[in-house]
DNA sequence: GACTGCTTTAGACTAACTCTAAATTTATCC
DNA sequence: GGATAAATTTAGAGTTAGTCTAAAGCAGTC
């Protein structure tokens, strides 16, 4: 079953349009970490309007805003992806298919502690890069 | 006292040019992550002509590809910065200033096994955020 | 229905590169 | 040293992933 795009929005103080939906609704349920240009693409004809990559821009900077989603680096010098799980975790790049999987965070030991008093570490982030089996 | 940049660049097989050498100098006596804008600021004016940007990043690239130095991303969706430590080694951005501070390998918890047998870790990347403090 | 304040749109603009084609430099050979 | 060939550099055009702008569209309020 699909998340409910609209109750998120709405709880999060967000106004409802058509092309905010369709965004978010999209979003909520993938897990496939797409690029704007990927968003664009997924949702252009679920509108009656033409959609401007300008309101797809808006839309993602907003929800990042809202917390809705996050935007995620993971290839060095490449676009940014998009992730409605907004939970705190790391990345894993297939970097044979691209392809960008959720690690848990409790999968990871804890880094927070590892540098020494020097450095108040705020936040980190790990990206893994390899292969993955069972790639189905 | 100066690393050589000259001998460097030779024993890579890397030919020799006024360019090049100023800017593989500049590199391999900082520590402090320049992007590529930065490097051509810091040594246009050691040359005696014109330096070009398109040369800046050709050089660059051909440093990265000789193993001299390695490109890093630290800020999300920022630019590339360049680094003449060519160890494995984790980067600490004090979210303040924008620096970019070493973490040498050894002083966090390697990553590599945390993972289960579905992901066959290649490689991993670790970059904090936060404040250092003694910034002098 | 007018006023107000979002929101959306097309397209101009920008930053960080990459590419191209011509000029310059460097290396090789005599 | 001079001819030739190959590599390098240069200015500027082109590209990509965005941001910004200004006008048009819509929604909620009186
Ligand atoms: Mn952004
Ligand atoms: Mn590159
Ligand atoms: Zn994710
Ligand atoms: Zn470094």
């Amino acid at each position: 079953m699909l998340i409910a795009a609209d109750e998120m929005l709405i709880s999060r103080g967000v106004r409802l349009t058509p092309q905010r939906l369709v965004i978010a609704e999209y979003l909520l349920n993938t897990d496939c970490h797409p690029t704007a240009e990927q968003v664009f693409d997924a949702v252009a004809n679920a509108l009656p309007v033409q959609l401007s990559k300008a309101t797809v821009y808006n839309t993602l900077n907003m929800l990042v805003e809202a917390g809705v989603i996050q935007e995620v680096y993971t290839e060095p010098g490449g676009c940014a992806r998009y992730d409605a799980n907004t939970m705190r975790h790391h990345h894993f790049v297939d970097t044979s298919t691209g392809r960008i999987y959720d690690i848990p965070f409790e999968q990871v030991p804890t880094l927070e502690k590892s540098l020494d008093g020097k450095y108040k570490v705020k936040n980190y982030t790990v990206t893994f890069y390899g292969d993955r089996a069972e790639d189905s």
